[in-house]
Order: structure tokens, then C-alpha cells, then sequence
DNA sequence: CAGACAAACCTAGGGGCCCTAGGTTTTCGC
DNA sequence: GCGAAAACCTAGGGCCCCTAGGTTTGTCTG
């Protein structure tokens, strides 16, 4: 009987699909095995462990992710670049609730060699604030609050921590419209505010 | 032989413990009967499964953790009232990163009958926002914003996220100076803003 | 104080999942 | 066509969730 060609990478695009529809919690190697039509022991042959395999699904979603987001941006700048970013990124949280979840998990460093995904998110990231002028330390403050931000308002918004979706919706323009304000109005660190202690 | 003394309270205790040693995933009937010297068919009595197990651990860490952040900015306003928010908000959720992790779960409507875990939450993060003068529907967006950056700072300073734990602390006092600035800049609805729309 | 009754706890067992060890079949390069 | 590597399988152990139904413990009551 025909097999099932499986590879790392077709099972991390079907677990990511699996992601979409039952969790990452519910990516799993049984279910996945079942999914191809095989038995679970087999998928051992591509993957050392669970662990591994949704790391590589992290991996695949991260890429996914962090490209959407930067066709998104390509050509604009300030607060055009800052808003296109916010929806492109929560358009995809919302479009692939599993994918994103995916992303917020760690990868070992290991399987992390040889991919791009990591420097092509600070670059697009970076790239988006530059039109604001801010320098470091600043800067990578203001990313870490961004991606704060960001990430706060999706997981809280899946979570249901929300109430009606249209008033979301509006929420969120508003919160990227301050986070545009704050930008502009940055607390520079320039005076009384050592830089390494 | 004595009895263990088993009672929902108890476990939704003993489970918040666990939490923090070994993640909310790691809060497991079997692995708090153990604790328990029991067996792990007897939790069944006291909690119909383990999703029910889970969100009294939810319920009872996210009472323990608005009350440390009501204490913490008692008397306090404005900017003061933020930084001691945010910093009771960072301390909790750093000194017990599984309890914290299980106030990010949802909740049956039922279990909420009879406490005052969500009430006390509303009251306390729309207390301290009161001397920035924010009205509705500015107020319940300014909130938005605020949980959303607290909890994704959070989130990603716990899955390793950032870089070194000094740096992060002092990235984190910057954000929330940031926040204070924006609070104060808020951009208000008032004008060319459909409010249904 | 004895019996009754309701908790509290137990044994037995089914099903699901992860993972290992080692065997068989397919595929592909020569 | 043949040998070897790769793909897949069977068998089985261990952990976990959960149910059904029995036994023990404590408490309440007459």
C-alpha cells in the first residue's frame, strides 16, 4: 500500500493545521498519526518526541507569521507602518488561533540553526519603529512593549476576556492610536538614569 | 488510617502549589492525590473532572492575586496607584508563575456564583486608572490596553521572551513610565468617532 | 449507647496518550 | 536486479483521566 510520505515538515504543516482546529494542546502525535493514515510509532522517525514536533510547529507558524506581517508593512512607514503591523498581527492571531498560540512557545536553540525566522522578526520588527527616531535603549523598550501589547490584547482577546467582538474591534484601533501617541511622546532615558545597573 | 481531609478548597490549594512547581499543565489529578496519600479516583468525589479541578485553581489564584494588588495600592493614586499596580501585578506573577498562568484560564459561569473574584478585579484596575479622569468609553479602553501590556509582559518575560533579567526589570519601569505618559495623552473619542459602528 | 446514614475513600478496570525496541516492507541508487 | 537506507509496523510498558460499585469511617439520632 501506497505510504504516506511523511517528512518533519509536511507533519509540522499538518500540525499546524491541527493547531487551527483542536489547540496547540491539541496537537498530538496520535492524532496526527491518525490524521495521515499511519500508526504513531511511525511519526518517531521524523520527530524525536511531542516536544519536538510542536516546537516545529512553532517554527512553521513563526514563519508564516512573521511574513504576513511584513508584506503588510513593505512600503510604509510611522504610524501607517504601526498600524498595518497591529493588523496584520492581529489578523493572523485571530484567522489561526492555534498558530499563533504556537509562536508564544520557545524553540530550542538547536532547531533554530539554519532558519532565518528569528532575524527576519527583529528586522521587520525594528524596521517598523524606525521612522520614530528612537535609539537604544529606547528602542528596544518600546518593542518590548509593543509586543506586550500586542500579545496581552490577542491572548486576552481568545481567551474571552472580552465582551462583544465589534467593540473589540474598536478597542483595539483606539489602543494602536495611543500606542502611536506614546511613540511620539517616548520618555527619553537621556539624563539620571544609569545604563547598566 | 486517618483520612486525608479532602475538600474542593483544599485542592484547589494544594493544586495552586503544584502549579508553581511544576507549570499549570503540571496540575494533575494523579499527581495531587499523591500528594494527598489517596488514591486518584478519590479527588472524584470533591471535583467532577480535571478541567473543574483546574478552574478552582484559577478562581482561588486569581483571588489571592487581586488582593495583593488591592493592598498594593491602597491609598495610592494616579501614577503612584499604576507603579505600585504594575509592579504588585509583575511581583505576583513572578514569585508564582502557575498560579499567575491559571488566572489567565476562563472560568464556568457557574463556578463564579456566590464570589466576588470578578467584581473585586473590575473595582480595583478602575479605581486605580480614576485620577487620569478617563471617561466611558475611553476608561474600559485604557484598561484594555493596560491588562493587555501587563499580561503580555509578562507572558513574554516568562517563556524567555527577553533577554537579561536586570535589563528586563528596568525595560519593564520604562513601560509603565511610558504608560503613565500615555494615560495622560490619552487620545479621547470625542470627536469624528462613531460610538456603534 | 447502638444503629443508621452519609461522607470519604478504595479496588477494578477501560481507554487514551507518549515512547521504545525490534521486525518487515518499500524505495532508490548503482 | 540487488543491496542498503528509509518508511512503516507490531508489541508492549508506563502514565494519566475517569467510571462503577464496594467498603470503611465518622456523625447524628433516638
Amino acid at each position: 500500500m501506497a505510504r504516506a510520505g511523511l517528512t518533519a515538515e509536511r507533519l509540522a504543516v499538518a500540525g499546524a493545521e491541527l493547531a487551527d482546529e483542536a489547540g496547540f494542546d491539541g496537537v498530538t502525535v496520535s492524532e496526527l498519526a491518525r490524521r495521515f493514515g499511519v500508526k504513531d510509532a511511525s511519526l518517531y522517525s521524523h520527530v524525536k518526541n511531542l516536544r519536538e514536533l510542536r516546537q516545529r510547529v512553532t517554527l512553521y507558524a513563526a514563519g508564516e507569521f512573521i511574513d504576513s506581517i511584513a508584506a503588510a508593512i513593505a512600503g510604509r512607514a510611522g504610524k501607517d507602518a504601526l498600524v498595518a503591523f497591529a493588523d496584520a498581527y492581529r489578523a493572523y492571531a485571530l484567522a489561526h488561533p492555534g498558530r499563533y498560540a504556537a509562536t508564544q512557545h520557545q524553540v530550542d536553540p538547536e532547531l533554530l540553526v539554519g532558519t532565518t525566522v528569528l532575524a527576519r522578526t527583529v528586522d521587520t520588527t525594528y524596521g517598523m519603529l524606525r521612522a520614530y527616531g528612537l535609539t537604544e535603549p529606547d528602542l528596544t523598550d518600546a518593542v518590548r512593549l509593543l509586543r506586550s501589547t500586542f500579545h496581552g490584547y490577542i491572548a486576552l482577546e481568545a481567551e474571552g476576556g472580552f465582551g462583544h467582538p465589534r467593540e473589540v474591534q474598536r478597542s483595539w484601533d483606539r489602543g494602536v492610536q495611543a500606542l502611536h501617541v506614546l511613540l511620539e511622546h517616548w520618555p527619553r532615558s537621556e539624563e539620571g538614569e544609569k545604563d547598566d545597573d
